[in-house]
DNA sequence: CAAGCATGTCATACA
DNA sequence: CTTGTATGACATGCT
C-alpha cells in the first residue's frame, strides 16, 4: 500500500509539472503526503521509502541506496513548492509584525533586553523579542510554509527569492555584516536590511509594511541609515559589511582574490541593480567593468561547483552571484578615489598604448598609482583566468614546466652587452646552425620562467621584444621602463641589474654576435682576451676546436658525435666536459637565482595587496559600524515618535515605559489598547513562560 | 677598506 | 649509470 501510495505520488508530481509546464495549474495537495513527512518522515534517506529513490524510479537511474541525491531531492522540493505555489501568489509574506505589550517592572524588561538585545540607546524603552522566535515566527510562519529551506538551497533564484526570513538569527547579523558580539538586535538587523530595499521590493513584503508605507512612505521608503550619509551609500555599506562577512566565514577567499568579492547578490537580490551609483559610475567602467564581469562569471562556475553541497551554499552563491557588484564597487571606489586625478588620468588611459610608460609614474599619485596598478593587475589577471591566490605559486608552476636556454643567458653577459641591440638574439640563433635548434626551442620557454610577473605589466612591443628567446638584455632595457613601475623601484636587484658583470664571459658568444659588424677583429680579440672566463682561457690554452657555446648547449648526443670527430686527449674531455657542466650549472643558478627573485617579488606584491584590502576593509567597517549608530538613534527618535502618538491616542494615561514593541507572525503592527494591569501581568507571564 | 650585490662555481639531491 | 636541473653555500669581482 505505501508502494502503491508512492508509486501514485511520484506520478502525480509529473503530471502536475507537466501540466504546470503548459499552463495549467493543478494542486496536488489533497493527494500528495504532507511535505514534511516527503522531506523529513518516513522518506529519509535512511529509511527505506528514501525519496531517492523516487528519482531513481523517475528516471531510470539506479543509485544506491545510501547514495542521497541532494540535488535532486531539492529540485524535487522546488519543484513541488512551485507546483503547489501555482494556485496562490507566492508573493514572499513578510510576517515581521510590531505591536506594543506591556511593559512589565523594570526587573522583566531588564531580562527580555538581554534575550533580545534591545536598543542601547533606547534604555529599556523597546522590548523586542526573543530572536529565536522571532526567526521563527518571520521565516515559519511564512516562508517555510512554501518549503525553502536555508540549507541546501543551491539556486540561485531561490537565493533571490530566499527572503532575509529565511535566514536564522547568525545569517541575518551576518548578512547585515553586524559582528556577533554586537548588541543590535535581530530586528534591527533586519530593518537595516529592510532599509536598503527599494520600493518595488517593498511590495513583497506584508500588509504591515505595506500599511507602513502607506501610513509613512516617506518614512519607510527612506533607509534608516544616517541623514549624513548619501543616498547611494548604502548599497556600498552594505557591499562593505558583505565583504567583512566573507572575509570572515571564508578566510581561504580573503586572499587578493578577496577584493573582488563583495555584496553583489544582495544588491540583485534587494533589486538594487538599478542603483542610481551604478549609472553613474557605469560609463566611467567601460572595459575595465567587462573584464570584471567576464571574470567573475568565470568564477561564479567555479565557485558553484565547488560549493554545490556546501553548507552555506546560500552565501557562497550570493557571493558569487554578485561578484559582478563587487568588481563593481571596486572599480567604483577606485574610480572614486581616483576622482581627484580623474581628467589627467583618463586621457592618458584612453591613450595608453601610445603613452610611454615612463609617464606612469608623473601621472599617478603614490598612492592612486599603487591602487591603480593593484587594479589592473587584478583585473588583467582574473581576465585571464589565471589569477590564482598567489602569484607565488604561479610562478612556481611556471618555473617547474619551464626550461632553461643557457644561450640566451649567455648573451647578456657578453663584453658587447652595452653596445648590443635586441637583434642579437636572432643573429645568434641564424649564425649557429647546430646549436641553434636547442636554443631556439628552449628560448622562448625561458622567457616565461624569470619575469613572469612584470612581463604582466609589459606592453605589447616589449613582449612582442621578446620574441625568440629569453633576452636578459632585453631586460636590462626594458630595465627603464620597469623602474618607472612604483612598485618595483625599491627592488635592488632591478637597479643593479645594469652592472656591467663581463668577466667569465664566453668567447663564442661575442663572436657570433656581430660577426659583420666588427671590422676591427684585432680589437675584439684583445678585448675578448680581456674579458674571456676562466673556461674560455683553459680551451685556448688547451687547443680546443670548438666554442664554449658548443659544448655548453649542443644535445648530448650531438655534443658526444662532436668529441667523437676530433681526436681529444684526456685532458681535453675532461676540461669539455667541466665546461659544459660549469656553463649549465651556472645558467642553472642564473634560472634560480631568477625564480628566488621572481618569487620575492610575488610575494611582496601580495602582502602589499593585503595590506590593502585590510586597510579597506577596516576603514569600511568603522563605516559600518557609524553607519549603524546613527541608524540605532534614528530608530530610537522613531520609537520615541510613535509613543508620544500612542500616549495621546491613549489619554496620556500610560508612560512611555508601559510601552514595548513587539513583532509576531500577524500581519499587521499591533498595539495594546490600553494598558491596564491585565495586559502588565500577561505580559510578565508570558515573560515567565519564557525563561 | 668594508659592505652589498651580482655572478660563477661546487656539492648535492632529485628526476 | 648518465644527464640535466635545482639549490644552498661559498668564492670572486665590482661598485
Amino acid at each position: 500500500m505505501q508502494s502503491l501510495k508512492k508509486y501514485f505520488s511520484e506520478g502525480l508530481i509529473q503530471v502536475a509539472i507537466l501540466l504546470s509546464l503548459a499552463g495549467i495549474r493543478v494542486d496536488v495537495d489533497p493527494y500528495l503526503p504532507p511535505l514534511s513527512e516527503i522531506i523529513q518522515g518516513q522518506s529519509s534517506a535512511l529509511t527505506q521509502t528514501q525519496f531517492h529513490n523516487l528519482w531513481n524510479s523517475l528516471d531510470g537511474h539506479s543509485l544506491h541506496p545510501k547514495s542521497l541525491d541532494l540535488d535532486r531531492f531539492f529540485t524535487t522540493r522546488r519543484l513541488l513548492r512551485w507546483v503547489r505555489s501555482l494556485d496562490h501568489l507566492q508573493v514572499p509574506v513578510a510576517q515581521l509584525e510590531t505591536w506594543l505589550v506591556h511593559r512589565e517592572s523594570d526587573n522583566s524588561v531588564t531580562a527580555m533586553q538581554g534575550q533580545a538585545g534591545a536598543l542601547e540607546g533606547a534604555d529599556g524603552l523597546v522590548d523586542i523579542e526573543d530572536s529565536a522566535s522571532l526567526t521563527m515566527r518571520m521565516g515559519g510562519g511564512g516562508m517555510s510554509e512554501l518549503g525553502y529551506n536555508p540549507v541546501g538551497e543551491e539556486n540561485l533564484e531561490d537565493l533571490s527569492r530566499l527572503s532575509r526570513s529565511q535566514m536564522d538569527n547568525e545569517d541575518i547579523k551576518e548578512f547585515a555584516g553586524l559582528e556577533e558580539d554586537t548588541s543590535f538586535s535581530i530586528e534591527e538587523c533586519l530593518q537595516l536590511l529592510e532599509s536598503n530595499l527599494p520600493l518595488r521590493e517593498q511590495q513583497h513584503l506584508g500588509d504591515a509594511d505595506v500599511k507602513r508605507v502607506e501610513e509613512d512612505p516617506l518614512q519607510y521608503q527612506r533607509p534608516l541609515l544616517s541623514p549624513l550619509l548619501p543616498q547611494d551609500e548604502p548599497l556600498l555599506d552594505l557591499e562593505q559589511q558583505w565583504q567583512d562577512v566573507l572575509a570572515i566565514m571564508d578566510p581561504e577567499d580573503m586572499d587578493v582574490d578577496d577584493s573582488h568579492f563583495t555584496v553583489g547578490g544582495r544588491a540583485s537580490e534587494t533589486g538594487h541593480m538599478d542603483n542610481p551609483i551604478h549609472q553613474d559610475t557605469s560609463r566611467h567602467q567601460t572595459d575595465l567593468l567587462r573584464c570584471s564581469q567576464i571574470s567573475s562569471a568565470s568564477r561564479d562556475i567555479s565557485k558553484e561547483d565547488s560549493h554545490q553541497s556546501n553548507h552555506n551554499q546560500n552565501i557562497s552563491n550570493a557571493s558569487s552571484n554578485i561578484d559582478f557588484h563587487l568588481n563593481d564597487s571596486d572599480i567604483i571606489d577606485f574610480l572614486l578615489s581616483s576622482a581627484t586625478d580623474s581628467s589627467a588620468n583618463n586621457s592618458q588611459n584612453s591613450n595608453g598604448s601610445s603613452m610611454e610608460e615612463q609617464d606612469l609614474p608623473s601621472l599617478f599619485g603614490p598612492h592612486l598609482e599603487e591602487d591603480m596598478f593593484e587594479e589592473i593587475s587584478l583585473l588583467d589577471l582574473a581576465l585571464e583566468n589565471e589569477f590564482s591566490q598567489s602569484q607565488v605559486s604561479q610562478n612556481v608552476e611556471q618555473d617547474h614546466t619551464d626550461s632553461d636556454s643557457g644561450l640566451s643567458l649567455d648573451f647578456s653577459q657578453s663584453p658587447s652587452s652595452p653596445c648590443r641591440s635586441e637583434s642579437s638574439c636572432s643573429s645568434s640563433s641564424s649564425s649557429c646552425s647546430s646549436s641553434s635548434m636547442s636554443s631556439t626551442e628552449s628560448a622562448p620557454e625561458e622567457g616565461a620562467i624569470g619575469y613572469t610577473p612584470i612581463k604582466e605589466e609589459l606592453t605589447d612591443e616589449e613582449d612582442e621584444g621578446a620574441v625568440g628567446g629569453y633576452n636578459p638584455e632585453q631586460h636590462k632595457m626594458c630595465h627603464t621602463n620597469y623602474r618607472q613601475l612604483s612598485q618595483f623601484q625599491h627592488l635592488p636587484w632591478l637597479e643593479h641589474i645594469g652592472h656591467n658583470h663581463t668577466y667569465n664571459q664566453p668567447q663564442c658568444i661575442s663572436q657570433r654576435k656581430f660577426p659583420k659588424q666588427h671590422s676591427n677583429e684585432s680589437l675584439e680579440h684583445d678585448v675578448q682576451n680581456k674579458l674571456s672566463s676562466r673556461d674560455e682561457k683553459q680551451a685556448r690554452a688547451m687547443k680546443i676546436p670548438f666554442s664554449n657555446d658548443h659544448i655548453i648547449n649542443l644535445p648530448v648526443e650531438e655534443f658526444n658525435e662532436l668529441l667523437a670527430k676530433h681526436r681529444l686527449s684526456e685532458d681535453q674531455l675532461t676540461l669539455i666536459r667541466d665546461i659544459r657542466r660549469r656553463g649549465k650549472n651556472k645558467m642553472a643558478a642564473q634560472n634560480c637565482r631568477r625564480r628566488k627573485l621572481d618569487i620575492l617579488l610575488g610575494l611582496e606584491h601580495n602582502v602589499n595587496g593585503l595590506r590593502r584590502h585590510r586597510a579597506r576593509l577596516l576603514r569600511e567597517k568603522s563605516e559600518v559600524s557609524r553607519s549603524v549608530r546613527e541608524m540605532k538613534q534614528r530608530l530610537n527618535d522613531l520609537y520615541q515618535e510613535v509613543y508620544s502618538l500612542l500616549r495621546e491616542e491613549q489619554g496620556m494615561f500610560c508612560s512611555v515605559n508601559d510601552f514595548v514593541m513587539q513583532q509576531g507572525n500577524s500581519s499587521h503592527m499591533s498595539f495594546p489598547t490600553h494598558c491596564s494591569s491585565q495586559s502588565r501581568r500577561k505580559s510578565g507571564k508570558r515573560q515567565k513562560e519564557k525563561e
